[in-house]
DNA sequence: CTAATATGTGATAACGTTGTCACGAAATGC
DNA sequence: GCATTTCGTGACAACGTTATCACATATTAG
């Protein structure tokens, strides 16, 4: 379907089927070929390619180059996340492909010290972003959290915003996520169904929706929440190791624990092999899914979150607002998704020595 | 800034240009041409013409023409609600912006007889939809409601599917929203920041999400909520008119009414020019915007929902399932904008002859 | 040391469109 | 009726990219 084809069917030349075609005010000396070629292009219901046109305009360059700023929010105190740098891996990709140019990455913790509050470390940022007046910036992308005093700030500064994975409740700025309370709910919902009912949980309880979902889904089985099997932690790899052994040293250990991220979990896994004696090797779950969450062992079970999608997603909110689509607040929830890989036993199928030696 | 502009520069050929600036694994002869070329492109910045790379791959083939269903739910005991055919109109209209092809608009009424059940008549719709196996289908954006039986069952059918404005909570297919919930509570604390303690509402109380705002927003304000002023009734216009009658026979009518409905509360309006003697005219605010509510007098105020924007996103979504983009299910959520006109008082500036004589 | 293979290179041809140009035919001028 | 203008036509180049091919060189085998 191309204007050579059509010419080749009705024996006139390419320049004059495209004048035909599109120059509305064209005659033709005779009128039987206009027919023809008008005939022609019905019948193979020709589309004019796009593409070509824009390519030979120069007009398409791509649309527009814009020029994005991305926000990863990473605090001082705060080891390094791999879910938060495969996100911008990928959203960098993205960007790339959408022909947009990345004028900035801003990681949050650079910027922070330990004594700045994480508004206060926010708003050095905003000065060192908007600074220069020189550079053109068309949109902020920010991956992870960020304070709603910071965010009212921020859009002070730049009206076409969309955060990734923020989890908050309230429509203050587009918004790509996957709903961190359904998420743990899903993972903790899987182990229930593994007939566990000594279920851990090991992750912060008070800024983490994904708490919320624990509790939930263990009420939803049915299950008394017991504080003992609560371990309140910020998330790092370490942690996970202090917390399997808090586990080990409890009377009853959960038998099947949800860590609220899988460094979390992967830390909790390292602790399998440490000591001689004893052996205590829960169920782990957790939500993420790193990269590296397939190369422990055992494997790590986990609710993935779409990396690629929310980017894609979150890219495509952002630029509809930047051209002038949506002028309203949005936001687009994804579906995580259970991921069975090793690190999840049937409660039935536990025996001595997996369990307690 | 094209690959033979950095060819001349470097003196290269413009494929071997290419090939380094694409190729990740292609080993240069001399590195220091390698180098010359990515300086050389670095330094005019360039970006591949995203034009040029689809026409070539063949790859963007102007979308290609999507053949999409409409299935529009209207049940027959129920009237016809404007919001919906004015949806219709507008995701009609994108459609074709977009170069689909509306296979089939659906009126789930035309279908459905007093005894069916909402489930069984959906059943006669998929039978009768996807009956003739010689027409092509590649989606189906669904407006309004539909139980999640019936979901299950088209869901079977056919694999792209999005929803517009089903207000559902749970993930079962792709959906474009207002949460009706915060609607409600939108509109309900604007009333009770007008002043306004005795608010009553209109509407179905039973499979709305929108008596849960209501609720939620009188609580947040609080007020005690009181049976009396909660008129359970479907949403139509002459509801709204026996709403209106109910509520001026109460000892204490409310002085502000949210109707879940604009339909329901242009119905209301209607009943204040009616009687001669008494006159009761309450503050009314509704949801959703239809194009009518702009012409009764008093102008109605009320949240608007952005259906520009949710069939536009509504088609992104599809499209981009189409396509293969994501495959999980993912649920975009827009904000509602309140549009005040004239149906709503301060609570303090009402005068006798406007509230009772 | 020659023969065979591997490897990077540059010229060239597409992709589908539109703009430019020269050509021939028709219409107009004197 | 000849010179001039108008006008539709077809050939061809260009937009920026990538794939294919032949070629020259570098590497390896025998």
């Amino acid at each position: 379907m191309s204007l050579k084809e059509i010419a080749q069917m009705t024996g006139v030349s390419v320049s004059t089927v495209g004048r035909i075609l599109n120059d509305p005010k064209h005659k033709c000396s005779s009128e039987e070929i206009r027919k023809r070629v008008l005939e022609a292009a019905r019948k193979i219901s020709y589309i004019p390619n796009a593409n070509a046109r824009k390519l030979k305009s120069g007009d398409g360059r791509a649309d527009e180059i814009y020029s994005i700023n991305i926000l990863l929010t990473r605090f001082a105190n705060e080891t390094a996340d791999p879910f938060y740098d495969e996100l911008l891996m990928q959203l960098e990709k993205e960007l790339r492909n959408s022909g947009c140019i990345i004028s900035n990455v801003w990681h949050n913790a650079e910027f922070s010290d330990e004594k700045a509050s994480r508004s206060e470390s926010i708003g050095t940022l905003i000065d060192s972003l908007y600074a220069d007046d020189e550079r053109r910036h068309d949109g902020l992308i920010i991956i992870g959290k960020v304070t709603r005093r910071a965010l009212r700030v921020l859009k002070t500064k730049e009206k076409n915003i969309v955060s990734i994975n923020r989890n908050s409740t309230n429509y203050e700025v587009d918004e790509v996520l996957c709903d961190g309370s359904r998420i743990a709910r899903e993972a903790v919902a899987y182990l229930a169904r593994l007939g566990h009912t000594k279920i851990g949980y090991v992750g912060d309880c008070h800024n983490e929706s994904r708490f919320t979902g624990y509790q939930a889904a263990l009420a939803e089985a049915h299950l008394a929440p017991d504080l003992d099997y609560v371990f309140d932690t910020a998330p790092n790899e370490t942690n996970g190791l202090i917390a399997y052994d808090y586990f080990k040293g409890l009377d009853e250990p959960p038998t099947a624990v949800y860590c609220a991220n899988d460094i979390l979990a992967i830390g909790m896994i390292k602790g399998f092999g440490k000591r001689r004696q004893k052996v205590y090797i829960p169920s782990v779950i957790s939500s993420d899914d790193i990269d590296a969450s397939q190369y422990t062992k055992p494997m790590l079970t986990t609710i993935s979150l779409p990396k690629n999608d929310m980017v894609r997603f979150a890219l495509m909110l952002l630029l509809d607002r930047i051209r002038g689509g949506h002028k309203i607040v949005s936001r687009l929830e994804l579906e995580g998704t259970l991921i069975i890989r090793e690190s999840c036993r049937n409660y039935s199928e536990l025996t001595e020595p997996e369990y307690y030696i």
